[in-house]
DNA sequence: TTTTCATCTCAGACCACATCGATGA
DNA sequence: TATCATCGATGTGGTCTGAGATGAA
């Protein structure tokens, strides 16, 4: 049972490459008003030093039918203007995201991808066996797009995902004494908190949710699902009052607000350049942080009787259900386990577990 | 543009029975 | 108070099924 990607709407599929109509679109060339996959994107403008001049721009990360537009640090996507007008307009939270104009690249987005990639491969290294990193992933589709055209292993991730490793910032709402009446899992964080680029502005650290909410097709946020987590246990969890969100997944981007605490549209200069100047303890502190809280992260089914479990997988089946014994297979169990009374099978999963 | 059909995806149902936990003797 | 017996409820996993989504004709 695969995961959805978070980002991409359901029910939309990526536009196609102009060119070969096979692969999903990756970018947009204004030159050409053509919609690009990542190989016809480096056949067509590395063919000659005119064609080399196209600007070129990411594909909408959300419905992936339009060119981008603009890039929204908090969620950390590129989004083309009507994904944008619609996420961006649905609650007064969203409202106050950080955006800027996307930027035209010239160089193959290949290239591109190639140089993001190995410049993360160190991170990567350490964060290997992950198979949940796809589930930080804002868009699946996003990636997997590199990954098919270069041949990489899905769980390699891009600086767009850097963002996603802050996401356990100090919560006021667990910190609190309120907190810990909440409902939500209050999980201790031994490692004291990085420096917080933006300290004063805690208020303005929030989450969207894009898989709770089923992004329709109006993109129509619920008003209580903005501060839903990414986490599958956040379905459990209440509405967490607005101004002191966080959650699994906190962006510690700001909006650049105005003293009305609207959006004044105007980027905060010193954001984009602070987030990328961290240094590498800083990175290595947060990867240790985001391990830890991974490691206690569980989207699997909880098995309580561990007993129960193992009983059961020795059971006959029928079609898939359980099925009677035979008296055969009764005696057959009863001289395995009598025969060696007290004897254990070993669970490696869930520790030992005794016979009956 | 609308309708029909085929295909795909996914959540939930189903099964037997050891074990759990409450209750009473 | 401690121990034991009884009984209904619970939980366990692999497969099937039907509803809904999607795409092609």
């Amino acid at each position: 049972m695969g995961i959805q990607s978070c980002w991409t709407l359901p029910g939309l599929s990526p536009k196609p490459c102009d060119t070969c109509k096979s692969s999903p679109a990756a970018v947009f060339c204004r030159a050409d008003s053509a919609y690009l996959c990542l190989a016809c994107d480096s056949k067509i403008h590395c063919a000659n030093k005119l064609a080399s001049r196209h600007q070129r721009v990411w594909m909408c990360e959300v419905c992936e039918q339009a060119p981008a537009a603009v890039t929204c640090k908090a969620d950390a996507a590129a989004l083309c203007v009507t994904c944008d007008a619609d996420i961006h307009s649905a609650n007064p939270l969203a409202r106050r995201h950080e955006r800027f104009p996307v930027e035209p690249f010239l160089d193959s987005a290949e290239s591109i991808a190639k140089s993001t990639s190995s410049a993360f491969n160190d991170a990567v290294s350490t964060i290997k066996n992950d198979d949940a990193d796809s589930l930080l992933i804002p868009n699946l589709n996003f990636t997997s797009k590199f990954v098919d055209a270069l041949d990489m292993k899905p769980d390699m991730y891009f600086p767009e995902m850097e963002s996603l490793l802050e996401f356990d910032y100090p919560n006021p709402i667990q910190n609190s004494s309120l907190g810990m009446d909440s409902v939500v899992p209050v999980q201790p964080d031994p490692i004291p908190p990085a420096p917080v680029l933006h300290q004063p502005s805690q208020e303005s650290c929030f989450d969207i949710d894009f898989c709770r909410s089923k992004l329709s097709s109006s993109f129509s946020y619920p008003a209580q699902s903005i501060s839903q987590s990414v986490s599958s246990s956040s379905l459990d969890v209440g509405v967490v009052p607005d101004g002191n969100s966080f959650s699994d997944i906190s962006y510690p981007f700001i909006a650049n607000v105005n003293q009305n605490g609207m959006d004044s549209g105007v980027p905060a200069p010193a954001t984009v350049s602070q987030a990328t100047q961290l240094t590498g303890v800083d990175r290595e502190a947060r990867v240790m942080r985001y391990r830890e809280k991974r490691k206690n992260r569980t989207f699997q089914k909880t098995i309580r009787y561990a007993s129960r479990k193992a009983y059961a997988e020795t059971r006959p089946r029928i079609k898939g259900r359980f099925a009677k014994r035979s008296e055969s297979e009764t005696e057959v169990m009863d001289r395995i386990f009598n025969s060696a009374p007290g004897s254990y099978i070993a669970d490696a999963q869930y520790g030992v577990v005794p016979t009956f």
